[in-house]
Parts: C-alpha cells; sequence; structure tokens
RNA sequence: GGCCCCAUGGUCUAGCGGUUAGGACGACGCCCUCUCACGGCGUAAACUCGGGUCCGAUUCCCGAUGGGGUCACCA
C-alpha cells in the first residue's frame, strides 16, 4: 500500500519532545509502507507575521539531528510545492468560494462582543452554546448592508445542526460525535486570511495525504475538518489520533513553558542540573527557553545519541512485545503499526532516557567515542585543535578507563579534567576522610617514595609491584589506595586507581602528592 | 460546565476470558570491587470502584470515580 504522512510543525523555534514523537511515528510509518510511500513535512505557518525561517531552523536541525529525514517539504521540495502555508493563500481562497458556493458556509457580520455576548447567555442559561447567525449575510443586500453599517465580515462554516458524524479513528475505534454541538466555526478571517483548519484540510488533500497521524488534542478539532473535507468533495483520510506525552509523573500534556514546576520532579531536575554542568562546562550559554529537557536541543548540546532519543520515544505510546526494549531503526520500520498504539497517555521519564543513552553510549564503537567526544573536549577547552595522535592516544586511553561512566558524550568534560589540568582541586570532603586520618599521610609519602622509583609507569605494572609493596609491608589495598586518589585525582570517585596514576603520568603524579602531603602538614586555618 | 478520550506497580509497558499478572526504568538489599560506574542475584511495588455477561473476568458490556484533552477571527 502507498502511505503519505505528515508532519506539520508550527515554527516556533523548538523541537518539543512531544512533537518528536509524532513525528517520529509519521516517519515510521510512512517507512513501514516502503515502496511509494512519502513523509512529508508541512509548515503550519498560517499566522506567523515574525521570521519563519529563523524559527523554523531550529525544527529542521532537529530532525537532521535524529535522523529522521522528511522527503517532501522545506529546503528538500517535492511535487505538491510550496509546502509552507503562508504561500498557499490562494488556494485557500478557492476552497473557502467553493464552500460559500456551495452553501456550507457563510458570510457572518457579528463582532466579537456580540459573538461573546450569545456565549454568555447560553452559559448562564446553561445550556449548550449555538450561535443564532443573526448576522449571517445570505443574500447580496444583507452583505451590503452589514458592510453599510461598519461592520467586517468572516467566512464561517454553516455546520449541520442534527445528525451524528462516526469517525474511525486508527487507534481509538469508532468515535462519535453529534453535529448539533460542533461551533459554526470561522474559517476565514475578518483580515483575509486563514485558519487553521481550513489550510489543514486543504494542504492534506493536495498534497495526497493517506494517513494522518496527530496527536489526540486534534480529535475534537476532527469534525470540523471532516465537514469541510466532505462540503468540498474531497476524500478523508485515515486517522489516528495518538495519546499525548504527559508530564514527567503526571497525566497532563507536557508543555515547555513549565520547566521550572518540573523542575520538582527529581529525575527531571538531575537530567537538568547534569545537563547544565556540562553546557557550563563547554561554555555554553544556556537559557531556559532552549535548554531544557523538554526540547530536543538540549539533548544534542549535552551528548545524547539520537538512537538512544529515538528508541527511548518509540516506546512513549508504542511496544513491540513484552520485553524488547533497544531496537534498531530497520527493526522500527518493520514492525511498527498503529494497531499497537496504546490509547492513554504516556509520561516522559527523562531518568528512563537516560538509561536507554548510557545503554547506547555503551555500546559505541572506541573510535566513534573518540571522534564525538573530541568536540567536547576542544569546547571545555581542555584541548585545543589541532588534535594530535598523540593526544588523540591519550584521549582513547582515558576514554576507555572511564568505561561507563561515561553516559552522554558530554560526561567527558565533567570527568576527564583531572587527566589535562595540570593542577587538582582538592575535594575537601575526600580530602579529609582519606588524607587527614590516622596514618594516612605517612602512608602516602612512603608510597610517594617507591612511586618514584618505579621506572614502568604502566596500570598493569603499577598495579601488580603495589600489591608486593603492600605485601611487604603487611598492608592491604585499602590502606593506600583512597589517599593516592584523592591526592592524583581530587576526588574519591573516578576510573581504576593504577589507571589515573598512568595517564596522567609519573611527573604529575608525584606533584599532585607532595601538594596534597603540604596540605595536610600545612596549619589548620 | 458541555462534548470527547483514557484507566495494569512511582514511571514506560506485556496481556487480546482460565497466567504463581511478564519485562524495563527507578527504589532498596546482597554479590563483584581500590571509589564510582558497569555487571550479577534478589526484594518491595499494579489490574480504580460497582454492577452485569459467562462455569470463569485484569481482559467483554454498562455505570460511577479519577485523570486528561477540547470548546478562539491560536496552531
Amino acid at each position: 500500500m502507498k502511505v503519505r504522512t505528515r508532519f506539520a510543525p508550527s515554527p516556533t523555534g523548538f523541537l518539543h519532545i512531544g512533537g518528536v514523537r509524532t513525528a517520529l511515528f509519521n516517519w515510521l510509518f510512512a517507512r513501514r509502507h516502503g515502496g511509494e510511500s512519502k513523509y512529508v513535512l508541512r509548515v503550519d505557518d498560517t499566522d506567523q507575521e515574525r521570521n519563519v525561517e529563523a524559527a523554523l531552523a531550529p525544527i529542521l536541525h532537529g530532525f537532521r539531528w535524529l535522523e529522521l529525514p522528511w522527503d517532501e517539504g522545506p529546503e528538500v521540495g517535492g511535487p505538491f510545492a510550496p509546502y509552507f502555508q503562508s504561500q498557499r493563500g490562494a488556494r485557500y481562497q478557492i476552497a473557502v468560494d467553493a464552500l460559500l458556493a456551495a452553501g456550507k458556509a457563510y458570510r457572518d457580520y457579528a463582532t466579537a462582543e456580540e459573538m461573546d455576548a450569545e456565549r454568555k447567555a447560553a452559559q448562564s442559561e446553561k445550556r449548550p452554546f449555538q450561535y443564532s447567525r443573526r448576522f449571517m449575510a445570505e443574500t447580496d443586500a444583507d452583505r451590503a448592508r452589514f458592510e453599510g453599517e461598519g461592520r467586517k465580515g468572516v467566512v464561517r462554516l454553516k455546520m449541520p445542526r442534527e445528525g451524528k458524524l462516526v469517525l474511525q479513528d486508527l487507534v481509538r475505534g469508532a468515535v462519535e460525535f453529534s453535529w448539533a454541538e460542533e461551533a459554526d466555526h470561522v474559517v476565514q478571517r475578518s483580515d483575509g486570511s486563514f485558519i487553521y483548519h481550513l489550510a489543514n484540510v486543504v494542504d492534506d488533500r493536495d498534497f495526497e495525504i493517506t494517513h494522518v497521524i496527530r496527536a489526540e488534542e486534534h480529535l475534537s478539532n476532527t469534525p470540523r475538518q471532516v465537514f469541510i473535507l466532505e462540503a468540498l468533495g474531497y476524500p478523508l483520510p485515515a486517522y489516528a489520533h495518538l495519546p499525548y506525552v504527559a508530564e514527567p509523573g503526571s497525566k497532563r500534556k507536557l508543555s515547555k513553558r513549565k520547566l521550572e514546576a518540573y523542575l520538582k520532579n527529581p529525575d527531571f531536575a538531575e537530567v537538568h542540573r547534569h545537563g547544565t554542568a556540562i553546557a557550563a562546562a563547554i561554555g555554553l550559554e544556556v537559557s531556559p527557553e532552549t535548554f531544557n529537557p523538554v526540547i530536543v536541543d538540549f539533548y544534542e548540546q549535552v551528548g545524547y545519541l539520537p538512537d538512544a532519543v529515538v528508541n527511548y520515544l518509540v516506546l512513549l505510546g508504542w511496544s513491540l512485545d513484552d520485553k524488547t526494549e533497544i531496537l534498531t531503526r530497520a527493526q522500527m520500520i518493520e514492525n511498527f503499526s498503529l494497531e499497537r498504539v496504546i490509547g492513554g497517555p504516556a509520561s516522559f521519564d527523562p531518568a528512563k532516557l537516560l538509561a536507554f543513552q548510557a545503554q547506547y553510549l555503551r555500546a559505541l564503537p572506541p573510535e566513534d567515542k573518540l571522534r564525538e567526544m573530541i568536540p567536547f573536549l576542544e569546547r571545555a577547552d581542555l584541548i585545543r585543535p589541532p588534535v594530535s595522535d598523540e593526544t588523540k592516544v591519550k584521549i582513547r586511553r582515558i576514554i576507555e578507563a572511564l568505561g561507563d561512566r561515561l553516559k552522554v558524550l558530554g560526561d567527558i568534560v565533567l570527568q576527564a579534567r583531572f587527566f589535562f589540568a595540570e593542577e587538582v582541586a582538592f575535594d575537601e570532603k575526600a580530602f579529609a576522610k582519606r588524607l587527614l586520618a590516622p596514618g594516612a599521610a605517612d602512608r602516602l609519602a612512603d608510597y610517594r617514595e617507591w612511586l618514584a622509583t618505579r621506572e614502568v609507569f604502566e596500570a598493569a605494572r603499577l598495579e601488580a609491584d603495589t600489591h608486593e609493596y603492600l605485601a611487604a609491608r603487611g598492608l592491604g589495598l585499602g590502606d593506600i589506595v583512597h589517599a593516592v586518589r584523592v591526592a592524583v585525582t581530587g576526588t574519591a570517585i573516578g576510573p581504576g586507581l593504577f589507571d589515573c596514576l598512568e595517564i596522567v603520568g609519573r611527573q604529575v603524579s608525584l606533584r599532585r602528592i607532595d601538594r596534597a602531603l603540604e596540605k595536610v602538614r600545612a596549619p589548620r586555618p
């Protein structure tokens, strides 16, 4: 079956995580059907007055980063161009004229105040609001009269006032609406511009969209769209209304405007804090507008892998079976189906996303890690381009030593700092615990002298020799290792000590130990 | 409030009439261990409620409750 799906972002400047999930399902559905099937990107900019290009760029960038290419749309064009609603006004005018000619729409001259008054009256009488059509112009004479009064007209849909619509939704099954509940929605504003719903259905028809896969909040908009479609004699696409992506730990719709509130969620806060630390280390200016785990940019900036993000998102509302969680793109494409999309909202869990990310990074080949992490080190000013082969060897060694402690690419700048800096700042708590403990400094001093005599400063050898050293003195590894670690790395946590010693090197290690010892002996302030 | 949608552990989910209700994230504990991380093992943790239908309901139907979406000359 040849299928055409679309995602229709409005250029807001941000790619929202919920939007990506919707786009992903559209993309997968089209890819699933293969052949001539297409996924198109259409820009919903019917009422944009600002710079569409600037507001669209981050969105397109996000999709490129996620490797979710569109077959037709902005920048790539296609047989139905233009793909910008702002450029399709003439087409919409034809549709509105046809609606008017068919008696499915009318010109209306009610002012906003008059409309409001009717609405309020209905409300206070506790009856459903239905417009009286008092200012409907049925004839040219009516029209002339209203306009003579200085009124500005809009075009409204003349909705049926009886009967019902049974919508077959691919996710929800049959959904019933009664026409009388539907308002006479405006399709063309008094300034001549067009309302989204009109543009939307006309475009879907023109772009030959077969499946409208969109978020649930559009479900209640569907009757009026169906009405327009039928009034125009256009075929109906199949509809699939996806559950929306909800806030962490809640069932409310995720919104990018509520960063403050989400930060009260511990997992969300931790992911945000982690990202902020990386941003600070690489000198990235963060504004709450963009640097927010609800916005896709965040993940690119701190070094998540696109595959991890996509894998996490595909599982928000869809599943393959009872156990498969890690899926390649090929597996997703092969297995995706709307039948397995769930009906209820799924809340966004940044902790689980991080778990996917950690798993993907763990599986990334060392050469790829190296290539991807170098830019982070450069931005953090830990290394400078051009990166010599010698430095690359060192970085490769560091990445290996850090191992699974690296969860996102940006972690390298948080965790590898002491390998590059000349001096380390001691973590005060760790220093107190490990170096000010009784006997610790003396043992460290002795070990330092022994270390200075080592000719081969290589991890495996150091470890083996250290064990001999300790055995000869009747000590255990635990008696020495913590103090050495804090002295050399500044902190109590990190890679294996002997890896650290090797990478830091003899000279710098000894110097750092000396400094730690000086600090121990310095009079307490 | 009207209309519509949804309902399995804290979270993501499997389940499509009979299961010790399965997996994952997270939490906790133990093991591994120089710390941390990884890994291994284990523990706690769920079918919203009430009616039907049926020999039998988490599963089907109805209702209630709860949650959510939507009701613009926004998209």
